[in-house]
DNA sequence: AGAGTTTATGACAATTGTTGTCACCATTAT
DNA sequence: ATAATGGTGACAACAATTGTCATAAACTCT
């Protein structure tokens, strides 16, 4: 590798692991301890606010702070970003404190004049749009400290039934179409649920000495493997018949992701198990696909479908 | 001056001066034509994307990328970024060609260690999730060129009823729960209309000669008021009551953003004016409203919606 | 105090890289 | 045809890089 990679790489480098030893790099980069001394200085030369301190617990580290070096992004690329950011604003809460905005205006200000110019010409011309709630989600921030270090927290969560305290242990939160959620550990219900954050009316750290779990393993993507396999009977299992336009729609909920099969002709039908409480929800989902899906079990749910088309009718 | 030192201020010498030629930055950086050849080829080994062209009037030219002078993000800002190109990869479609994730591993591989642990622990926590569908939106790029350049395109637009050629000018494309739009004026029509992207079976620049027309000032957040008043009797007043359920899925469709009044307890009203036309997906969708809404106004929709309910109801 | 760790610097020789020059080719606009 | 421009190869003079070794200094921990 020639030297003049190898200090680039080394800029990286040294950006990536703000402490390091010189042996550690020697040995990353495959030369003596000596080279990369020199190399140091020569990345000191360059601008890069480097600072060491001899003895043990000693070694090299970059000052001045999170100073991104000089990245080379395509001009696609930089586009991408900015699009990502701006589709935030969608967003009236964030987990995250600082406003997002700061960071786009930062991006925006310092990127060169004729991808600037690009971007205000798309910037009306291209959107990811979310819907925008009007519902307030106060407690995002400590629901996420929550999730991240481990720590148990009690929450007034108000269902349709009622409020009622809740000891939960975070695993993440999503948003999803406007709304935020956030599967956690209900110690009540000793298994998984998800929360509307939304409905959380209140949400403290929990200091009654309840043991976290270790939930490091537990995250977003995987959390369904750790789901308690439900009391028998509790179930039902759900069939259902699905023209085109209702695959399409059924394919926009991902509660359904697991229980939608489609056909070559792009026709298809919903299989699975659905909890019994559900039943409420679920015939109304499949009143508002009319034509779309044909209920084919089970009964219950039919009749339910039946009172309810009933009772509409009957309003007007 | 050492090479290295050299190099780096090549490439953003290089990025300044967009085009160059050889002889010219022998002399700025006094060295030789041939050494200064060299140094371009190692830049473009090193990921600069240079391109060359002979003969007079020939030269250097840097193809798409920047540098990006250094940034100082604070780590919210930082972590902000990431999350909103995380959040892109929902989208197996882009109207960019390139790949947010490379943007996205670009901006992951410079950032100091802290951040980087940070952004690793959250990335398992926090999620914008957006429906994943199946729908194939080929056609992103010429519809936004289209936008942007002011250029009329011919679509063959498969609606429900059959396909049909259209000649289309676009005002800009939009991502809504998973679908991609384009809101477009429609030389058919005469007016703008909204094209489903995924329905659009093919897309060309029209060469039919047709002129066309002078959008700059159109653009998605305006559009709504260049929009022709339609022809009397084609619209309909629509009035309509919400429960606070109601008003909550009202709350997430954007056609309804401007007819949708909310009261202080949660509840509310729709109120506007829609074109006759919409009256079955209007049906459907009140329908899957459920007691969540009341029709009141106009009679024919209702009627629409009972004659629905009756079929649906006879169904089982 | 002493052992151990870590950065810092200098000297030197072997090796490796860089540079300019020159000759020549290919392409293209005029 | 001519001139402008990039592209390549060879080569020798020169310069830089590298590893090794020696030595020093600062610091921590026992």
């Amino acid at each position: 590798m020639s030297k003049s990679k190898r200090l680039l790489d080394l800029m990286m480098t040294v950006n990536r692991k703000r402490k390091f030893k010189v042996q550690e790099l020697a040995d990353e980069f495959g030369v003596s301890k000596r080279t990369i001394l020199r190399d140091l200085q020569e990345l000191s030369e360059l601008g890069v606010p480097l600072y060491s301190e001899v003895g043990p617990h000693g070694g090299y580290q970059v000052l001045n702070e999170r100073i991104l070096p000089p990245i080379a992004f395509t001009e696609e690329e930089a586009v991408a970003i900015f699009f990502a950011c701006h589709a935030l604003r969608h967003y009236s809460y964030l987990p995250f404190e600082a406003e997002s905005s700061s960071a786009l205006s930062k991006f925006y200000y310092y990127m060169s004049g004729d991808i600037r110019d690009r971007i205000d010409q798309m910037k009306n011309r291209v959107d990811f749009v979310t819907p925008r709630r009007q519902n307030e989600f106060p407690y995002l921030s400590i629901l996420l400290d929550g999730a991240l270090n481990q720590k148990v927290i009690l929450i007034d969560y108000g269902s349709r039934e009622g409020a009622a305290c809740r000891k939960i242990q975070p695993v993440g939160i999503y948003a999803s179409n406007g709304l935020w959620y956030c599967p956690a550990y209900c110690f009540l219900r000793q298994d998984y649920r998800v929360f509307r954050c939304d409905r959380i009316h209140s949400a403290v750290y929990d200091n009654s000495g309840t043991e976290p779990l270790d939930l490091r393993e537990v995250h977003l993507e995987n959390r369904e493997l750790f789901q308690q396999e439900e009391q028998g009977g509790a179930r039902l299992r759900l069939q259902a018949e699905l023209t085109q336009a209702g695959v399409q729609q059924c394919e926009a909920e991902l509660w359904l992701a697991s229980k939608l099969h489609i056909r070559d002709n792009g026709s298809g039908w919903l299989e699975g198990e659905v909890p019994r409480y559900d039943l409420p929800f679920l015939a109304q989902f499949f009143i508002g696909l009319g034509k779309g899906a044909t209920v084919k079990h089970p009964q219950e749910l039919i009749d339910e479908m039946k009172r309810r088309l009933t009772e509409l009718l009957s309003r007007y």
